[in-house]
DNA sequence: GTTGGGTGTCATTGC
DNA sequence: TCGCAATGACACCCA
């Protein structure tokens, strides 16, 4: 036993913790240390506005598609979810006691070694990012019936489009499709049947940034054979069914680019000549791309299902160009209002090239032919609203790629917060334990110190405290207090 | 008949 | 000023 005189100092008490257990000498260096409704722009002439509505309405120009089937098949390719299990508390080489009894015997295996590391490998955003299989959705080529057999076009065009020139180059090179052909017999018969219904509902008036068409009753600037579009049929409002039958019986030959192509109606360079039996799988050169054409090339796209791969999903069940029938095969599917106002217009030019061409060719275009004002409004409809059309699936898909993309998240922040919820129990574990312990060995250094009389301190007067140097003090509780308190 | 998803279209905005 | 992409809103169709 130490045998200084001064152990208990008034205030603050120097002991040196001898090593050898039961032996504190006060005053000296402690060796052993304890702590380790839209609005139309522009008001129109009302007899204008009649005459472009009703040539809009074309929404009645029906064909029937009688048992028309779809395949549904939603949005495809979601990426499968990253594995969370990068992931983790790394856990500690100390091993949580269970529970924390303090006793010495397990207190042994602490060793003092204490050492949880807490991850910090939160991998919000994972190796794999989403990718889209799908492609975009572009525009479908097909054909109309300008056929020059039964009623030629009034419309000259100065340079056949087929013609290797600067635009048809240009075009080429701005990747434009020439994919999809939708032909039309030699007799110039219907392409296809069509829904009760149109395939767009809206009215696809443009009256703010289009002058009035004509209609059939108002055949205004000169807008030439409405009622008398090629194949065979007449284009009227209140005969729809007329060609429910006369469609039926249609042969009908495509040719198509499914990869690339959609929406767009018209063949690249279609000329009347083009309008002839031609099958051919095309495989043409991909679409002008847009900023997310990357993905969009391996998109499956409303046309259908086909890839040079064989068959996938289709992007839509709705809107496609082929639907199939029981009991039959393929069937094309109908035109869409504006190429049925382009054929009742006799539009000359291919729809693709009118959506897709740039400005520069697109007006280099439209010089190649003598086109009235309505034409001329009505192609610059056209290719607005199929710019906005492939603009619009672009939106949408990126808008469920977002979603897609904060679900992901969302797991991962969830799947984390549980990750650091057992963290934190392991933790308060943990410190039980380490508080445990502390009571322990204090309990037990207390066990071993004696005053001058002789007498154990008492661990309710008394504490211990070690200061930056290592020593360690023997305070009592009201001179802490008072220190505290100062 | 209702509902939700898909789609086309228009209007608007910003580049 | 023009062209265009992006996007919200709306209407419509369909399962």
């Amino acid at each position: 036993m130490c045998s200084t005189a001064n152990c208990v100092l008034p205030s603050r008490r120097t002991f040196e913790a001898l090593t050898t257990p039961g032996r504190l000498c006060v005053g000296g260096s402690m060796s052993t240390h304890l702590s380790g409704a839209r609005s139309h722009g522009a008001p129109q002439d009302t007899e204008m506005d009649v005459a472009w509505q009703e040539l809009m309405a074309i929404t009645e120009l029906q064909f029937d598609v009688p048992g028309e089937a779809h395949e549904t098949t939603q949005y495809q390719s979601m990426e499968s979810m990253v594995h969370m299990g990068a992931y983790g508390m790394a856990q500690s080489q100390y091993q949580p006691p269970s529970p924390p009894a303090c006793d010495l015997s397990t207190a042994n295996t602490y060793d003092g070694c204490y050492s949880i590391e807490a991850s910090a490998s939160h991998q919000l955003s994972g190796n794999a990012e989403a990718m889209y299989t799908h492609s975009e959705p572009q525009l479908n080529q097909r054909m109309f019936p300008v056929s020059s057999h039964t009623q030629p076009s009034l419309m000259t065009p100065r340079e056949d489009l087929n013609i290797p020139g600067t635009s048809q180059h240009r075009r080429s090179n701005a990747g434009l499709s020439q994919g999809r052909h939708m032909l039309w017999t030699a007799h110039g018969q219907s392409l296809h049947a069509r829904p009760a219904d149109d395939l767009e509902s809206d009215s696809g008036l443009s009256l703010g940034s289009s002058p009035p068409l004509a209609s059939p009753d108002n055949p205004v600037s000169g807008a030439p054979g409405y009622q008398s579009v090629d194949m065979n049929m007449t284009y009227s409002d209140g005969e729809p069914e007329s060609m429910t039958g006369h469609t039926r019986g249609v042969q009908m030959h495509y040719s198509m680019d499914y990869q690339n192509q959609t929406h767009s109606y018209l063949h690249s360079g279609a000329h009347p000549s083009y309008f002839q039996t031609h099958t051919a799988y095309s495989h043409s050169q991909p679409n002008a791309m847009a900023p997310w054409s990357v993905k969009q090339q391996s998109q499956p796209t409303a046309l259908g299902d086909y890839t040079d791969s064989g068959v996938t999903s289709r992007w839509s069940s709705q809107h496609n160009l082929y639907t199939k029938q029981p009991g039959s095969t393929l069937t094309p599917a109908p035109l869409s209002r504006d190429e049925r106002r382009a054929m009742a217009l006799k539009i000359p030019m291919p729809m693709d090239r009118i959506i897709n061409l740039p400005v520069d060719d697109f007006n280099e275009l439209l010089t190649q032919y003598t086109l009235t004002d309505t034409q001329l409004a009505l192609v610059r409809d056209i290719r607005r609203r199929g710019k906005n059309k492939v603009a619009a699936q672009n939106c949408r898909k990126r808008k469920l790629e977002s979603i897609f993309h904060l679900e992901r998240e969302l797991n991962q922040l969830q799947t984390q917060r549980e990750h650091l919820a057992q963290e934190r129990q392991e933790f308060k574990r943990s410190l039980a334990f380490i508080k445990c312990r502390l009571a322990d060995l204090y309990t037990e250094v207390f066990s071993h110190l004696r005053d001058e009389d002789g007498q154990p301190y008492s661990v309710d007067e008394y504490s211990l405290q070690q200061t930056p140097d290592g020593k360690i003090y023997l305070v009592p509780h009201t001179s802490m207090h008072k220190r505290d308190n100062c």
